[in-house]
DNA sequence: TGAATATTTGCAAACGTTTGCAGGGTTGCT
DNA sequence: AGCAACCCTGCAAACGTTTGCAAATATTCA
């Protein structure tokens, strides 16, 4: 074995050695047109080419056939803790299915967005699943009508034609409120996401009805909307609470890093959670049970998502049109030690 | 505006309009090329792929020049906060080059990584970052010799000639054992992660020379040695020592997510950290500081890392191969309520 | 002015596949 | 035996670029 293998082993290099044309040799490979060719030869093809170690050029194969089995996942930010286990489902699908995946990071900023979209595009990927929809996104309205294929996942759009991959935010809304409800609390604030991005937006909503199933009146004045899922958001919507003297015994946070920020804001002003004010969270996200206190939220199977996202997407590729249709999971409640019964004042 | 753009336009269309040659075209868009044509011809030509909205085939790029413009990342387990940034470092820098990144989770298993190698070879990856590394390491050790550059980061393998970025594991765990040795402490245990990765075998020996440089024998019997960097086999660990009756006031992890094993571990057996036991870990990886009680740690400042690992890539795929040498970075002490003084027993 | 040289463009052959079409050889059927 | 039907394989034209070489034109210089 020549240690020298200068250049990579050809189609018609394993054709020349058998003495057959290229085509033959690339039937033999396709399991398509297998088929085509008397099972004595495509015997002899495969030993040639097992035995050369030809590798097809992907190159060649995409300039052909216009299909690049590669697909792009666009995520707003990849250290926010939600977003790695839907990368990881989405990769590990995928890959079973002989795509290959690549990621761009648009850092939660429109503008990049639109450039990572270009960029996937031009890179003709094969599909598209994006996490970074923002309610009403230009982007993705107008790349709709466009040939390529792409799932929602976590996030979505207005337009609830958009096949997506979501979780029942009423729903896991409505979990946390009735359970702090049930804890005797009536003065319960919200801190709210971004409401340019559908969950934030749709918790927003939901927070509103399920008080008043539950009951309650939903107080203006304790609704606080952040700019962004951060942490020092979140501290500071709370604080702002705090130090207007609002009264409530509860905080319903958007997310997780939300939540975060408000138990900070609680330590910050001398209170105590849960025994002066209960705070909640969503997504459930890695680590929160060893914070202290231990937070109460809600649980959303991200990895499985992803998974989700990663099939509809690939019977979309594969030319299922019809197998349309978006996926609403309902999360689960888990409750921790951040939420107690209301304080006997 | 038709709405109907079938087919995306081509070198040639663009040529064809201008009654030019397809290579005149071809000449313009490419900087190396640019000079070779005159001015006005270069502006017409711009002019018209501007106005056609002309975009290169990547394909047929690749399959012309053998360069693919596209980098692959190995890493061993997304989930695992430390890697995220690190990936984020990677792809923004490569994405300012001009590049696209590939991912690829191997699950920190062997098998998987061989697999997806040779996935992102046949894929032509133009160089390969990989945090996937044992410390004696087939896969790498043959591909040395192959075409594809690549670096190693966080961890390395055996041959200190293998290009790589990772952090100063010796001074990190110099920095933790005199801290610890300075509150008094003199039992100290160490937990050890996996021994064919590079970051836990280094920090194994690291400790012993350290706990010497203090003045202080390392026993044997107060080393634990884990399968993987788990959450769960911190625990199981630390459950081991403290089930043996082991006297030891201080337990170095090799980092954190063994740490907040080893945290859980002390709670169990009805001990206080840091009253009873101080613990340790290694990284500062996110929410760190949340957790109860907030981890002294080592810093790493891995988007930096990962940052540093794409530059150094950069150079080698532009040809400098003279630019090898790798990087260790120096970490930083980071004391939070985790370490106190030895218990006065 | 004429030859040498420099500048600009066109030509055509790749790069490694896929695929419609056609031809040659077997087989089956009447 | 003759014809149709089939099965297998080869042929050649793409796919959209890049690039060495040649040709044509413009410039320089003695």
């Amino acid at each position: 074995m020549s240690t020298m293998k200068r250049t990579r082993v050809t189609l018609r290099d394993v054709a020349r050695r058998l003495d057959v044309h290229p085509s033959t040799v690339s039937r033999v490979l396709n399991p398509r047109t297998r088929s085509m060719v008397a099972d004595a030869m495509a015997e002899r093809v495969m030993e040639a080419v097992e035995d050369m170690g030809y590798r097809p050029n992907p190159f060649a194969y995409s300039l052909k056939t216009n299909r690049s089995f590669i697909i792009g996942v666009l995520i707003p930010d990849i250290t926010d803790p939600l977003f790695p286990p839907i990368i990881q489902g989405v990769e590990r699908t995928m890959a079973a299915a002989g795509y290959t995946t690549i990621l761009a990071d648009t850092d939660n900023d429109p503008e990049r967005q639109r450039v990572n979209f270009d960029i996937m595009r031009e890179r003709q990927v094969d599909g598209l699943i994006i996490a970074t929809a923002r309610y009403e996104d230009p982007v993705i309205e107008e790349a709709r009508s466009g040939d390529i294929p792409m799932i929602l996942v976590i996030r979505t759009i207005a337009d609830p034609e958009m096949p997506c991959v979501i979780n029942d935010d009423a729903h896991g809304i409505g979990l946390i409120v009735s359970h702090l409800a049930a804890l005797g609390h009536r003065r319960i604030a919200h801190i709210a996401g971004p409401q340019d991005v559908s969950t934030a937006r749709v918790r927003h909503r939901a927070f509103e009805v399920a008080m008043r199933k539950a009951g309650l009146e939903p107080d203006p004045a304790l609704i606080q909307i952040c700019c962004s899922f951060a942490e020092d958001e979140g501290r500071g919507a709370a604080s702002d609470l705090l130090e207007r003297g609002e009264k409530f015994t509860a905080m319903v946070a958007a997310n997780d890093l939300l939540a975060i920020g408000c138990l900070d804001a609680v330590k910050l002003f001398g209170k105590r959670c849960p025994e002066d004010i209960s705070v909640t969270g969503y997504n459930d996200m890695p680590f929160v049970d060893k914070i202290q206190p231990p937070l109460t939220t809600v649980r959303i199977p991200h990895d499985e998502m992803g998974a989700m996202a990663a099939r509809l997407l690939l019977k979309r590729i594969e030319g299922d049109a019809t197998a349309s249709g978006s996926i609403a999971i309902r999360p689960e409640l888990v409750v921790r030690e951040s939420t107690g019964p209301v304080p006997t004042a």
